[in-house]
DNA sequence: AACGCCACCAACCGCCTCGAG
DNA sequence: TCTCGAGGCGGTTGGTGGCGT
């Protein structure tokens, strides 16, 4: 037998939240911040568990949440990465702060799944086997290098919080770095997300009342007013992936390069990887970190093969 | 108008990882 | 070293609305 559900206790709701929720949720974060997931509910009053509240908080509540439609750069930048990465939704949508890995895995599921198959069978051997060809070289490619990827923004990441940047929200979602809520030294940028909080917690109210019929329109405009309100207060928004010129370096990533990539080299690969962490090769992270918009660099990094990752490793 | 089918997406479930004790 | 619990993650489910018949 399985462990039992963690929701299974008497009293606790399960469902939609409503809106007095959302709420009351927002609220405490905004007083408490996030994190300590377990003392929400029995603070709060909510009927609900610590998971129901986290997962609500970062899949719809939280500040610089994007909804709405998915653009055709998002569309494509989603399904390289997962081409690249599998189903890591996770590490996709740290390329895609907007978006959380929810809503990425979802419009994989509902959308991009059915188009690319689609395309497959209109277009033949080509460009559907190109897309397969895709698929089989991420599988080749191996663990190791999905390791490598994520490895590589973990080092982002450890390096940017060394150096104390004073933008790491440009380079690193705030989904993935919770501490951001309550990095030291920048406690505006809290206040601004937070500030971002009462703004959906004023879209909530409005929706609540107004009931608008028009659901997509609704969140079109609360997205717009969420994004507008973390991007003008502290111009954090800019990010990694979201100029054209990035997402276009991004894409022009080839699969034949990586499909020149042997089974065995693969094997060997994983059984010595070594800590990526150090021995990325370190100006391409420096200048990833340190351009703005580095497009040349992250189309390095992309680029980047495995025979020369691997030389630059070993 | 009523019904069935389908697409979408919010929310849940259960496994995994990691850190604290 | 082991245990336990919180949080993270990916897969899946179920409610809802749109559309066709």
């Amino acid at each position: 037998m399985g462990r039992p559900p963690c929701c299974d206790k008497i009293g606790i709701k399960k469902g939609p939240w409503t809106p007095e929720e959302d709420i009351i949720l927002v609220s405490y974060i905004q007083e408490h911040g996030p994190g300590n997931w377990r003392l929400v509910p029995s603070n709060t009053g909510l009927m609900r568990c610590s998971k129901s509240c986290r997962l609500r908080w970062t899949n719809y509540l939280r500040p610089g949440i994007k909804r709405g439609n998915f653009t055709d750069h998002e569309e494509k930048m989603i399904i390289h990465l997962q081409a690249l990465l599998g189903n890591r939704w996770a590490a996709i949508a740290s390329y895609l702060p907007q978006r959380t890995d929810n809503d990425i895995k979802n419009y994989w599921n509902t959308h991009l799944k059915k188009k690319l198959k689609k395309l497959q069978s209109e277009e033949g051997d080509d460009e559907g086997n190109n897309y397969e060809k895709g698929n089989s070289c991420s599988q080749l490619k191996g663990q190791w290098e999905r390791r490598l990827q994520t490895d590589i923004h973990m080092a982002k990441q450890a390096l940017c919080e060394a150096l104390s940047l004073d933008k790491p929200t440009q380079i690193f979602p705030e989904t993935k770095l919770p501490s951001t809520f309550s990095h030291p030294t920048s406690p505006n940028k809290t206040s601004s997300l937070y500030a971002s909080s009462t703004e959906n917690i004023a879209r909530l109210l409005d929706n609540w009342m107004k009931k608008s019929p028009n659901k997509t329109e609704t969140n079109c405009s609360m997205s717009n007013m969420v994004t507008t309100g973390s991007s003008s207060s502290e111009g954090t928004q800019s990010t990694v992936t979201c100029t054209q010129d990035q997402f276009d370096s991004l894409w022009s990533f080839k699969y034949e390069r990586s499909q020149s990539v042997s089974a065995e080299e693969n094997t060997n690969l994983v059984e010595s990887k070594p800590n990526v962490e150090t021995q990325v090769p370190l100006m391409l992270l420096e200048n990833w970190l340190f351009e703005d918009g580095a497009p040349q660099c992250n189309e390095d990094l992309m680029n980047m093969s495995l025979e020369e990752t691997a030389d630059g490793l070993f």
